[in-house]
DNA sequence: TAAAAAAACTAATAAGTGTTAGTTTTGTGA
DNA sequence: TCACAAAACTAACACTTATTAGTTTTTTTA
């Protein structure tokens, strides 16, 4: 019937990608057929194939393109010459930042990497516990430069990378609040806490 | 075959729930077929039928278990005497040794839930969001009572429940940090920041 | 405008899905 | 030990899945 409409600056690909983050996020992976993926862009489902290998390859384009983006700005980060608490100020912001202009693809590298296929699933793993360990190195270090409290390093990062991951939970009650309000009341409250004194 | 071993307390059918919490945290409830979980307790997948009526009767029986055990503790916890700031510090509590004991049951209903089939499905939003705002209501009266900071609640409240839900990230990575250990700082990162000063 | 390439289509495949019917085995109480 | 109930089994069902082959239509290029 009609043809694969490409947006300006993407190629086809790029289209069924984008439509296929957006499904995957509200049905999952698995919950996904490749017809539905096909109905929603305007085509069936085989004429796919032309542009794609395959369906977990959409998953693998997913997942791997959000890690990478946060790899990159974690050593961007690493090498700018700001304080520590700069540094994981900037990175809290980057990681907001992600999620409100990348929701559908975060999202769907935040939940569902578990149906990639080996190697992917082992290779996306460690990246992720890279990341995490760069993390929990900038905070000792920030410990040690008595920037931070004498907190446990492990927790504190588990603790900031889960708040800024439930900006999801933002979307859903888009609320009249602002990113900004958003960003500012999260930087506050993770690295000053709520309570007075 | 074998027949499905009752545990010393609980009926078959929780030995089946008891299984499926845990491949649906593992590979999602689409991700895990009937043959899979009859397999994994050692059974055919029609004998599972005469313990349970289907395959989505499970996932409504965890995510509602989990709802009622979250709604009850913040009921519990509204009516006791004490400080809103001990009544958060409570809640959050709670929150660890939920992830802790019934891991599989809360990643599930924290993850699958949309999975779920109407009316079930607008049921358990309805819950959550009835928690969220008693959540909410809670931290706007620490504020009145100018026992927190003047900050914005609503981003509070989600930054907390993101970063007690982030404890699913601990149970991966179980290195040798106590649940006292995790807790007390979790705490003190929320409640009270990591900065100096 | 004709040839070549790209991308759509229809139709079919083999494998997997939840679930049911009907039958056989197992465990229990009289 | 015999009858009854519980729970296992085998076999099949109707349907959905991702993907492929082969063909036709559309677009691009020369």
């Amino acid at each position: 019937m009609s043809k694969i409409v490409a947006s300006k600056n993407g190629s086809k690909k790029d289209v069924i990608i984008k439509k296929a983050a957006s499904l995957f996020r509200k049905k999952g992976f698995k919950g996904t057929s490749m017809r539905e993926l096909a109905e929603n862009i305007g085509v069936e489902a085989s004429s796919l194939y032309n542009h794609i290998g395959s369906k977990s390859e959409l998953l693998q384009h997913i997942c791997f393109k959000v890690a990478n983006d946060f790899m990159l700005q974690l050593h961007e980060t690493d090498k700018s010459e700001i304080s520590i608490t700069q540094k994981l100020e900037k990175l809290i912001r980057f990681h907001i930042h992600m999620m409100m202009d990348g929701y559908d693809e975060v999202f769907v590298a935040n939940h569902e990497w578990k149906q990639l296929e080996e190697p992917f699933l082992s290779n996306f793993l460690t990246q992720r516990k890279l990341y995490e360990s760069n993390m929990i190195e900038l905070v000792k270090k920030g410990i040690q430069q008595k920037e931070f409290k004498n907190i446990h390093p492990h927790v504190a990062v588990f603790t900031i990378l889960s708040a800024v991951r439930g900006l999801e939970l933002w979307q859903r009650h888009k609320k009249n609040v602002s990113i900004k309000e958003i960003e500012t009341n999260m930087i506050n409250h993770l690295l000053y806490g709520i309570a007075k004194q």
